[in-house]
DNA sequence: CCCGAATACTGATCTATATCAACTACACCT
DNA sequence: AGGTGTAGTTGATATAGATCAGTATTCGGG
């Protein structure tokens, strides 16, 4: 199992030498990450236990299944994908993580982490260590209440896509839902880039990548979006939310 | 919104003469429900935020879709299903819920309740206060811990039921989770019956009634079960969970 | 105990999407 | 610049499972 360049990357990440940095006050990521209705002193205290990691590139591993799970990791800037592999050997995509978001919560209850998490762009991660992060909880309400609204969320995102959804239905809400994630980030919610392939986003909607590239084709003919290759531009934000509801007949 | 039902059930539980009898010590459920590996003085204070309910009647709900957060609920007996509505007006079954399970958790990011619970049984709950719960938590580790770990496990289920997988495979990963829990409770793994009708298991597998009666007799022929109505007898368990899997070929 | 309404099962089609098969276009290497 | 590999697109066909239709069984109420 290919760990060394991950341990690397935590090894270094103690090393850095400017914490200051980390300080989750001067954060470019404000509101988004964890660190939410803290206190400056709350902050400071928090910012003690994160770890900071140097840039991952595209490709690199920040988490293996069967890994002992020790952190959780919050995105600070790029865009990672999560993934099983499935007994044929297939990859499973379980979710993409944008900045602010919080990966790894799904290894809490087996102590391992089941799912591979990988960086599609070059990304950087504030690595926060669970035991650390749940012992500071105690003492700031706010902190507890935010991992218990993240893992909720996450339950919540989990519940709609196991959901019972046709394709166009899938990809109109997956777009939507990209969207909203960059609205919220500063980003355009009208044009943006999908850090991930084809073939990452059938897998993670459970679709073939053929039919993901004829819904996308076939939302550019309606005039819904215009697509060229990983550039997507909404065009009809109303009529694409539509699409991602079951047609009511 | 017929809440009259609820409300009654609420207020009634508050009223409870004897609340010795929510001695979470004295708990059929043993470990089965949150107040593990506390300490006698802990479970205490615990018992004295727990609000166990009078008996609860098939089709009777205990949450409704947009109430309020307030409380999650543990099941002492009986079984639950939770369930939304999608834009056709269908069902869509997210869930059903065996005695020693926490119901409710994915309301707390929103504030509202987003599913319906409603029980398939004569069941009964305890209504923990989630905001009571999380301040004891966080003089209690062991309960926080708790807390992240049932919310963690959920995400996994929720993980695997999103999968890609075919209507052999959900319907023998159901089976199989289904004997796990029960065996979890005490009661046989081999023999037990399905509280919810075809329609639920469908609804929640995703797949149509037809489909679904069609699978277990198939299964029934291979021999790996016995299906009568709702009652399942396992022949073959090992054969079951080698269909719960993907095949390789 | 009988009757009507659910609920479940079985068979016959239909269809959405997977799979298979080219083909294209860009990306990366030398 | 040319060549090779990978990702994406487009068309033809196959198929798992949905839908439709009809029957059987169970259950609840008088």
């Amino acid at each position: 199992m290919n760990n060394v360049l991950r341990m690397n990357t935590l090894r270094d990440s103690r090393r850095e030498p400017n914490r200051a940095q980390v300080a989750c006050s001067q954060c470019s990521l404000g509101e988004l990450c964890l660190p939410k209705d803290l206190t400056d002193e709350e902050k400071s205290r928090f910012e003690q236990i994160v770890h900071r990691s140097r840039p991952i590139q595209a490709g690199e591993h920040i988490f293996r299944s069967g890994d002992e799970f020790k952190s959780v990791a919050s995105v600070r800037t790029g865009c990672f994908k999560s993934y099983t592999i499935d007994h044929e050997g297939q990859e499973q995509v379980l979710g993409f993580h944008l900045p602010g978001e919080i990966i790894g919560l799904d290894a809490i209850h087996q102590g391992r982490h089941m799912a591979n998490v990988v960086a599609l762009d070059t990304s950087a991660i504030c690595s926060l260590p669970f035991n650390a992060m749940t012992n500071l909880a105690r003492s700031m309400p706010d902190l507890q209440n935010e991992l218990f609204r993240v893992m909720s969320q996450r339950i919540s995102e989990l519940e709609t896509i196991a959901g019972d959804l046709s394709a166009d239905e899938r990809i109109a809400l997956f777009l939507v839902s990209l969207s909203g994630r960059f609205a919220k980030r500063g980003y355009s919610d009208k044009e943006f880039i999908l850090a991930m392939s084809r073939r990452d986003i059938a897998s993670y909607l459970r679709l073939a990548t053929e039919t993901v590239s004829r819904v996308l084709a076939r939302f550019q003919q309606r005039g819904l979006i215009k697509v060229d290759r990983k550039q997507v531009r909404i065009l009809d934000s109303d009529k694409l939310e539509a699409a991602s509801r079951k047609t009511v007949q």
